[in-house]
DNA sequence: CGTATATACCTTGTGACGCAAGATATAATG
DNA sequence: CATTATATCTTGCGTCACAAGGTATATACG
């Protein structure tokens, strides 16, 4: 199986890069917030409703990460599927986390958007 | 005197920063603009005007790298101030830069809209 | 006169973290 | 029985922000 990687050549592209970044960890308690989702559907998910590129190497030590800091809960199960699937869902702690998160989304989006409108355009 | 630094104790701080190190060249950009700033006056700038902090240590880097890859042209003013002053401002090349970040910034603030929206609350 | 504080710039060392590239295991395909 | 697909996990590298230092000059204070 090919393994799709993320190209980086020009300066652009980096800055997207860390931009994509800087949302990564939202996106994934997103994608588990009302629904539970096994790792490989995070990607798959997050890929089809937003373009949004995430790769293995990435998502399963954040997912690690965020179960040892337990905003995060994750369930094996085995049954009902040829491969077991590791289900990862959103915990008590991580709902809060969650809307502290979302507000300061809200808030950081306000202040790139003040810059954009007033140091702007010329 | 003293420095300020950023406090990063939990998880949260952790992702804000992280959040915040993704817009940070757009940030600087912006900041230079419409104007050309000398770098102190780019962190008070950004300060003030949308409570974004920057420090020094990282604020000469990254301009450095803007000026090297021609982004941003810099400018030597001795005259007329006690101190002299390394002034920066968007250079036509760095005019399209900034245009394609914008760009992006709005689709990618847009995905993370999407999603919040799609996948956020119950 | 010294020394403390403010303004201005720059550099070095380190830690954090994403992620490409591997590995493992099982099931289905042909 | 080799290949492809699904599923998870780990290692090692590269990058980059940034804290902590440094230099130089000007003003303020007693």
């Amino acid at each position: 199986m090919k393994k799709k990687s993320i190209e980086v050549n020009n300066p652009l592209d980096k800055w997207r890069e860390q931009l994509r970044r800087g949302g990564l960890e939202l996106a994934i308690l997103l994608s588990v917030s009302s629904t539970s989702r096994y790792g490989l559907e995070i990607i798959r998910y997050l890929q089809e409703s937003t373009d949004l590129v995430v790769t293995e190497g990435t998502i399963y030590p954040i997912l690690g990460r965020l179960t040892r800091s337990g905003v995060v809960e994750a369930e094996w199960v085995s049954d009902e599927t040829p491969h077991p699937r590791k289900y990862y869902r959103l915990s008590q702690r991580g709902r809060k986390h969650l809307d502290e998160m979302l507000d300061h989304w809200n808030a950081y989006r306000g202040k790139i958007d003040h810059l954009v409108e007033t140091a702007g355009r010329i």
